[in-house]
Formats: structure tokens, sequence, C-alpha cells
DNA sequence: CTTAAGTTAGAAAAGCTTTTCAAAGCGATT
DNA sequence: AATCGCTTTGAAAAGCTTTTCTAACTTAAG
């Protein structure tokens, strides 16, 4: 069995509460039995239960984060900043992989309700309104990461997809391209699918380049379906010479079909993905991105969190962080 | 404040032991009263404080999980075969992102303790005294998964490393590759070091091609330092036509440098991989490569260290899944 | 030497649930 | 009608810690 605080006690010869006060305000006992109580908690690896400190703080120092694919390499460095920002505030995080499905999200959500969790952050899905309900009812605080709500009002942290998307095809414009389609989100599971298209549908409205507007496939978070969505594009429009593809894995998808169809990259057709992740700058080629600041969304979305927790409020509600154009080898001048 | 089973109990008019029964043994109470309290903890949204409960049971029913580094897809998909098994078998799951560095996996360790996880799968690293000390010390059960003790009597799930880093190098010479060299992991941090470059060692031994044995450069777990350990490797033996590397994630990395210096793969180098991550047959050229049943492994110790908790025991010590040799496009016959 | 002030330590309560034990209620059997 | 036995319920204890309250003890001052 585990040592108890009574088995410390007994060993340094002490009162329970002696103990408990050589952990937590060590200054208010004498130096003789704070030394022997220090060796018997030494001796006996004693560490105190976190049940029995919950039920008396009612915290549990843990926080939770909702993530649809933790395969996907967008997220595992939102886990990074975020783990990092738990460590520095005294966090403990308890990570669920949601696929995406209500069921599942739904469950894990019992599950931080029943851990008690302190908090949690919702990452990159839709909040759907039983989300917000359940999460409301079972009086959990939580922030939204690349992702927001315009229904209720919630803080969320995230990159303004709009601009970002404006800025990665006004870049292929400014390139030299006339003919340019897009791989994006499904608009009815993503939250950045109908932003990023706007960026899209601006940037070409802008220079006149109406035309291109309908030229979009969409794809279902994985690089396996951008390839195929690619495969749907050029077959309709190949006259195609640049793809914004809202996100490196697309973008990754779709380059790896061009190749397959000897269509060079960025000799024939330009590539711009989105996200900058860890591996972009070392496929072939080397990804064209609009770089989103990855782990220190997820490390803001703890702070943000962390502030909703001890002041009950957040300063700003919908933050935004910068995002920013790297040019490498998938793009060309037309 | 949340609701507390004594709510729950006014609200309808019974003891709270009544209410603990409706929900731990409802046949044990009479129809009418058990709709009461179904009733009042529905709209209490009532759920019972597993910090009490963990008191009581000396449970949590939450396991821990140590890994090198999240953001490699490695990792990603053991979590991902680990999650699912918790859920089927009823754990939540804590992943904590060691980065193999001793203190923080220490300091994890502690707070494991202190949480009270019920057992730790602890991934891809070495089990240093220390931390086998620690563990013992806290007398939390555990495993090890992609790794292996053999110092200590530890459970373990992996891959048999030796052989297949043999069936990788043995398929380059049955290639007709004479001149093979080797991209490995630092002895010194890695589990899988030493064995697969064993099986490198023996495969050229086998095949009279011993003058390769020292063709070796080691890297640090990231793509990066194998593109610079492929820079080591092909300045000091330029005569080389296929390299092993013993991670997709170094392949990568390998292929990368030689595109950069113009040298083909397959073209004028094979290169040959180890894991077979999701996004091994993405990448351009698509990976040959030994593959690692990464979601299986992942799944299969969740299930050891259940067994472990519930039988106190485990059936086979020391396990090996199987591994496979996918051939795709980045190696080719000399 | 006595009293006041201050320091240190222990007893007990609170936090929430499960479970054991005892009691009450009820029907059936003799 | 009384007793037996079964079902159902409530009270209380246990699980471990922190904290409050009270008591005891020390030291200094008068």
């Amino acid at each position: 069995m585990k040592p108890t605080i009574r088995d410390v006690a007994k060993m340094a010869g002490v009162s329970i509460s002696t103990v408990s006060r050589v952990m937590n305000a060590p200054d208010t006992v004498v130096e003789s039995k704070r030394s022997r109580v220090i060796e018997a908690i030494e001796e006996l690896k004693y560490q105190p239960n976190a049940f029995a400190r919950g039920l008396i703080y009612r915290k549990s120092f843990t926080l939770g984060l909702l993530i649809p694919d933790i395969e996907n390499l967008y997220f595992a460095g939102v886990i990074r900043g975020m783990q990092d920002a738990c460590i520095k505030l005294g966090y403990s995080l308890m990570i669920c992989n949601t696929d995406r499905d209500k069921e599942r999200t739904l469950s894990y959500m019992d599950t931080f309700h029943e851990k008690q969790v302190d908090g949690v952050v919702f990452a990159s899905d839709i909040l759907h309104p039983e989300y917000y309900e359940k999460l409301i009812g079972c009086r959990i605080p939580f922030v939204l990461v690349s992702s927001h709500s315009d229904e209720y009002e919630v803080a969320s942290v995230e990159v303004d997809d709009e601009q970002a998307a404006y800025d990665a095809v006004k870049f292929l414009i400014e390139l030299g391209h006339q003919e340019i389609g897009m791989i994006g989100f499904n608009h009815d599971n993503s939250v950045s699918g109908p932003p990023r298209m706007a960026g899209f549908v601006r940037a070409l409205s802008e220079s006149g380049l109406e035309r291109n507007i309908g030229k979009i496939k969409y794809a279902n978070h994985r690089f396996e379906h951008a390839y195929q969505a690619t495969h749907e594009l050029f077959t309709e429009y190949p006259e195609l010479t640049a793809v914004f593809c809202v996100a490196d894995e697309f973008a990754m998808g779709t380059i790896s079909y061009l190749k397959d169809r000897n269509i060079l990259v960025p000799g024939q057709v330009s590539v711009i993905g989105f996200d900058n992740l860890r591996m972009s700058g070392m496929f072939i080629p080397k990804l064209t991105t609009i770089a989103q600041p990855i782990y220190q969304l997820g490390y803001r979305a703890a702070e943000k969190l962390h502030e909703l927790l001890t002041t009950g409020k957040v300063a700003v509600m919908k933050e935004k962080m910068e995002h920013k154009l790297i040019v490498r080898e998938s793009s060309r001048e037309k």
C-alpha cells in the first residue's frame, strides 16, 4: 500500500497536522521536528494523495484538450505548446482524440467532468450547440484554439484565416498566375473552411479573376483525400497553373498526385500550402506556405484558459495571432 | 458549485445511500424511487466526484504515457492505438512529452504518482536505473513499448529490431547494391540503435560486404540531423549506392539532402526507411521501408498494462510483433 | 513570581462517495 | 395472529488531506 500521511506522522513521531504543515507551511514548525518529518517523507517516498487534496481544494490542476486528429502534425505542435504552458502554470494535461466524432467528443466531456478537470481547450473543431450546452451544463470553463464561435461568447485564439488565405492567393497572382484552383476543407466539418475560401474569393475578385471562383474541390483533412480531390480538380480544370491548398497536408497530397501524373511542381504548377508544419521544409519540393504560429497557439490557449480560471474572465475574447508567408520551392513565377 | 450526491438525494427525497445505489446497483432499489432519482440526476447533470471515488477505490482509472517526442509521427500512431485501447478498457489517458529530458521525465513520474495513475506506459526510451527506481519506489506498475530492458524484469512490446534491420539491408543487397551506408540512432540515447546496427552488420557480414560496416553516421531522431548526417556520410563515402535509414523520418531527411545535391533517388541511390509512417506513402519518392505495426504496438501496450494491473502479472514478458518489408519507390535494382 | 503575548502542536471537522450493518417493512406460512 | 425471511432503506464509517480551533508551552515583561 502507498504510504499515507499517517505513516509519515508515525515514523516521525508527530501528528498528521504537523506533517501537513511541513509540506504546506514549513516555517510554522520547529526545525527539529521538521527535519524528522522530511526524513520520514523521503524514506517512505511519501506523495500526498491527489484525491484527498482534490476533495479539499475542489481543483484537479489538470486541463483537458480535445483535438480532432492526433496523427495530424498540426495538432502535435499545438499539444507541444500547450504542454509547455501547462508545465509553467502547474497543470497536468489530459489529451483526447475525438476523430471529429460527436459521440466520442461528448463522452470525453463527461470524462472531463467526472475527473473534474479545471478547464478544457477545444481545438479546431466546430463548437456545435450540443458541445456548448454540455460544457456549460457541466460548468467547465473552456477556450477555443484554431476555432471561434459566432453564436456564443467564447474565448478563442486563432489566426486570421480569411486574410491569410487572401495573402496566399494574392502571392500566386503576383507571381503571374491567372488560372488558380483551390483544395479546401469541407464547410460542414471545419471552422476554417469558409473563411479560407472567402480569402480565396476576395483575392481573385480584386484582380478580376472571378472566373476561377468555382475551381474548388474539397477534401477531408487528410492528404489521401487531397490527392483524390486534386485528381478531380485537374480533370475538370486542366488549365490550372497554380493551386492554393488550405493545409500543408493537402499541399503534400496535391503535389504527390501531380508527381504521379508527371506534372512538375513548380515547373508546370505552383502549389502553396497553409500551416508550415515541421515537415514542410523537408518535403520535395519544399513547401511555399502560410505559416501559423502553431506552438504559440497552443501555448497561448493554455495561458488564456488559465486566465479564465483564475480571474473568471479573459482580457481579449477573440484573439488573433500573426501568420506569415514563407516562400520555398513549390511555387514559381508563371 | 457542482451538485453533489446530497443535492440529488434532497431533490429526489431519498437518502444519499439510495442515490449511490441507483448508480451502482440499480436493481436493489424500487422502481418508484429509482426513477425519481434518475430524474434528479439528469435535472442537475450530476456526475459523481472522481476524487471521492478515487479515495474509496484507490484507483484513478487513468493511465500515463511517457513519450519522447509528440511531434514525431511515430508516436502519434502509438498514442492513437493506446487511446483506443483505453476507451475499450475504461481508462483515461494522460500523455506526457519528455523530450528525452531526464529531469522532465522524472518530474512527470512524480506527477503520475501524485495523480495516482494506475499504471504507465513508457515509450521508446532507455529505461535508465533512475527511472526504474523511481517507478518502483512509487509502486507504479509499468510496461515498455518500442523498448525493453536487459537489466530489469519489465514487460515490453516491440518489434524485432535486429531482424527487421537485417531484412532491410538484405533487401538492398538482393537488389544488387554493394556499397551500402547507414544513418543510425545514437547509441547512447536510443534503445533500438544498437540492435538495428547489429542487423545491418549481420546482413553485410553474411554477404561478404564487411567493408561497409564502418559506413555509418548517427543522427538525433529528427530529419534535420539526418540531413546533416547524410552530408557527412556522402562526403566521406561518395561511392555509396544505397542507404539504410533506421527511421522514415531519417529517410526523408536523407532523400531531401540527396535531392539538394542533385543525386537521384532511386536513380543513383536507393534509400530504405523504417517505421512506415502515415506520411511515408506520400513522400516523393514514396518510401520503401520496414513497416512496424505502430497502432497495434500502442494498443497492445495498453492491454498489457491492463493485464498487469488486473492480474498482477503478464503472460509473456517480452513480446515481439511482426514487421514487414514494404517496397515502394525509393529503392531500385543496382 | 505572575501574567501577557506569542509560538507550536494536536484534535477534529470538512470535502464526497461507497459500502457495511442494522433496522424497518412487508408478505407468506404455519 | 405470530414468526420467519426477504426486500428495501438509512445511518455511519472509511478513505486521506487541509485547515480551523483550542490548548499547551515558552519567553519576556512587569
